[in-house]
DNA sequence: AATTTTCCCTATTGCATTATAGAATAGACT
DNA sequence: AGTCTATTCTATAATGCAATAGGGAAAATT
């Protein structure tokens, strides 16, 4: 009688889908060692206990949401890298396909970045790999783009990258926030301070 | 007979300074809420409870940190938002500045950017407070370049400062990190992006 | 209709953690 | 010598939290 009305025949991964929304939302705002199982479940409308029907501890749950938030990063850049246009025009793709998902779930990002690093070593270490893989991706943009002419010959591709990221990244902390700030005027934007900065000068 | 070699006249204040360094360090590591009172006083060769003498709560240790981070920042900016330079060298002051920090005291730094929002409200507000003097600060100084026409007239100078803080904030994660990334290669990569991308191109 | 599976519940254990109370020790001060 | 003050200690209260065990009802499957 308690649940009767929730179940039903689409129910099938939805609720584990929700389940990690949630657990994205709590961890959020609260942080990892912040949020408890508790908070995770009120948002379900569920009891704490039953939260483990979902996930076999709280870590496993934060590596579920970031499990998410990492996904497709490396794939969707590596199509970008290989597409036949220009390096700036890949850079502004870039920042693009990077911030694309703080629109629609920011707290995936945020939980990504701010709370990755209290995965144990079996999880942290392949999400640094694809970390790697990522950056390693962004930066041959860079130095496709040297060799091309397009950019500077004196770039310094290495924190091209970091730069990229870091634009990016910091958006994470106050999209939705800071008013005015919408997707298209952060990507157009930083797309142009990137490129302006990287371009050579003739 | 346990702390008597610890003791000496000169440790009036450095005590205190050493319990919010081992706060800093260890709220740096493990966050705000994965770390216990008990790890600081490990750090400090004391008893947990012994803690108490120092810091009120551990929000106030945790306050105390934040303090010593955020500490400056507003007054350095704003003395080189008044002197007498190009808009240019401005920016790069500002960006060498805002990191400076980190090469000394990087824990600070991380448990500003990543630990501030668990603060409670009395506390919180102050900290926001001294951080929107020092965004305006860095977005004058923006807009004085447009003004001079130094930087391009339809640059989005509130973009501009979100960019220099989200580069020199971004930093702070990696800081010490990457190899051969070293203060001077930062600050001067950093200040040359954001100089090009918003100089008038002629 | 019978059985299995899905999904959530109640109840509880065990541990970690913050914080308080009050005592002890040693150096500084009179 | 005796008192005061700074600093740390022991002991413990009080709570919150992750996780386990086992049950039960509805839905799906046979």
């Amino acid at each position: 009688m308690h649940a009767a009305a929730r179940r039903s025949v689409v129910n099938g991964r939805r609720r584990l889908a929700e389940a990690v929304d949630a657990a994205a939302k709590v961890f959020a705002r609260r942080g990892y060692h912040g949020a408890s199982t508790q908070d995770i479940a009120d948002v379900l409308g569920m009891r704490q206990a039953s939260l483990y029907y979902y996930f076999e501890s709280k870590e496993a749950a934060l590596e579920a949401v970031i499990r998410v938030a990492v996904e497709d990063y490396a794939s969707r850049a590596l199509r970008i890298a290989r597409k036949e246009t220009s390096a700036s025009e890949k850079v502004a793709a870039l920042i693009r396909t990077h911030l694309a998902p703080m629109v629609e779930r920011v707290e995936y990002s945020r939980v990504f970045l701010g709370e990755r690093r209290f995965l144990q070593d079996p999880a942290r270490k392949r999400i640094r790999a694809m970390e790697l893989r990522y950056e390693r991706i962004i930066q041959r943009v860079m130095a496709e783009g040297v060799a091309s002419r397009e950019f500077r010959a004196d770039l310094d591709t290495r924190l091209a990258m970091l730069a990229l990221l870091g634009l990016g990244n910091s958006a994470a902390a106050w999209f939705g926030r800071e008013p005015g700030m919408d997707f298209e005027r952060i990507t157009a934007g930083y797309a142009d301070f990137l490129v302006r900065s990287f371009r050579t000068t003739h």
